[in-house]
DNA sequence: TATACTTGTAGTCATATCTACTATAAGATT
DNA sequence: AATCTTATAGTAGATATGACTACAAGTATA
């Protein structure tokens, strides 16, 4: 079934407000309980319905991508301000068989705890799933989560966007715990503590856990402006 | 000046074998006398004649846009079997002036020696530029430009890729050299042989350079295979 | 109150890696 | 034969890494 998009009687295009042939899709991932997490929404319409798959839109015509992007992400989950980074555009021909339509693609980093995310979601239903839960999306929706992953395990390590993920004020426990879920891998404490301390890009917020069954660690914050200033002076992020 | 997309007669889009919001743009580099050059046209048509730009085109309506990247390429180069990278989707409204239009940029890595380039270019004249006298570019090329230069830093030291943009056999100190220029730093001889030759990707052609008036080196060549099997083994290329 | 248990934090040590060198070899040029 | 340029080998101190041990600070349990 292909979509009409002409209107006969002014001979246009319908809806100028959107490009049709362009879309976005995002993969918004969170951390909890120690596992990565990616937001997903049940289609309530449409040939797909009851299919899950990436949230996105359309871009309107007057509109730059990035800043389509975060609309879409503030309409969607009510927040601004939040860590989004386009992936790249996916153009295979018969990714869509309803008609030729590319899509770029962006990943998000939330903190979970600050924002209930689910509530923005008022038309489709959303839920978070665990990296192993992940079903057959639609589309190519797999492939660019795929894409999004590999693309986080990269980044992660030659820059500091782990803590986009995390509470403002986070554990050194909690910050590790965050990169062996991403990375897939065993870390030693000891080490990491030595390791990201010497960095000098947290911020020591001298105050302790709370409300925690064994001894509490101290809290950390990581402040950006340190980032950029170290930035200046030659200092690069890698882990 | 608005182009007309509706043909009156059908009520369909005009031109269907391609669409018309989305372009290609693609960085070329070369590497010649131990510098990084960009391969730049110079208008011929319309608005801009005159004005230099990177080489680009339409996507076909069928065409999956890696595959677009390629066949622009062929096209305008005379040549397949390129590296070709996708960089990201640019999408400024007002990148492009006559209208809205998103160009999907591609960086291409090629070895001067081995072709002709400019042979390609019928219509259009096109030139080798060295990173300094990169002049003004048409619409938003320069922001592309120096995007693909910012990932070609970064993937150089995360992928053997360099080895695209040298001859096929080749000496450390042109290696050493070709790091040094697209890295924008100074390295230590000896130290740079250690390190590439533990890594044990270089095959040892047991040649040496002739035609040189000083003593010869040694000849290597990077094979692509030994990559591929060193990483099946959990090899991780860094630099 | 004492003991075990959990997690945080400090320190140790052998090993590997980086960096800045020096030294020598192999040719070509004068 | 002396000299110049570049290739290539080696060396030594500094730094980083990884695997570990030890102990501290709390909570839970006996």
């Amino acid at each position: 079934m292909k979509r009409r998009l002409i209107n006969q009687e002014t001979g246009e295009l319908e809806d100028k407000s959107v490009i049709k042939s362009v879309t976005i899709d995002c993969v918004i991932f969170g951390f909890q309980d120690g596992k990565l997490e990616v937001l997903l929404i049940k289609h309530a319409l449409g040939i797909k319905k009851g299919e899950w798959g990436l949230p996105g839109g359309w871009i309107k015509k007057e509109e730059g991508i990035d800043l389509a992007a975060n609309r879409l992400l503030k309409e969607l989950t009510g927040l601004g301000d939040i860590y989004l980074e386009q992936l790249k555009a996916f153009g295979d021909p018969n990714r869509f068989p309803e008609g030729r339509i590319i899509t770029i693609g962006y990943y998000a980093l939330i903190n979970k705890e600050k924002y209930d995310i689910k509530a923005g979601f008022t038309a489709s239903e959303a839920s978070w799933f665990k990296l192993e839960e992940i079903p057959e999306l639609i589309y190519d929706h797999n492939e660019i989560l795929n894409f999004s992953l590999k693309k986080l395990r990269h980044r992660v390590k030659h820059a500091p966007i782990g803590f986009n993920l995390l509470p403002e004020k986070f554990t050194l426990l909690q910050l590790m715990q965050l990169y062996e879920e991403i990375l897939g891998l065993k870390m030693d404490k000891p080490n990491f503590r030595r390791k990201f301390l010497k960095m000098k890009l947290l911020v020591d917020l001298k105050e302790k856990e709370k409300d925690v069954s064994h001894r509490a660690a101290k809290l950390y914050k990581f402040d950006d402006r340190i980032y950029q200033k170290l930035t200046e002076k030659g200092f690069s992020f890698e882990f």
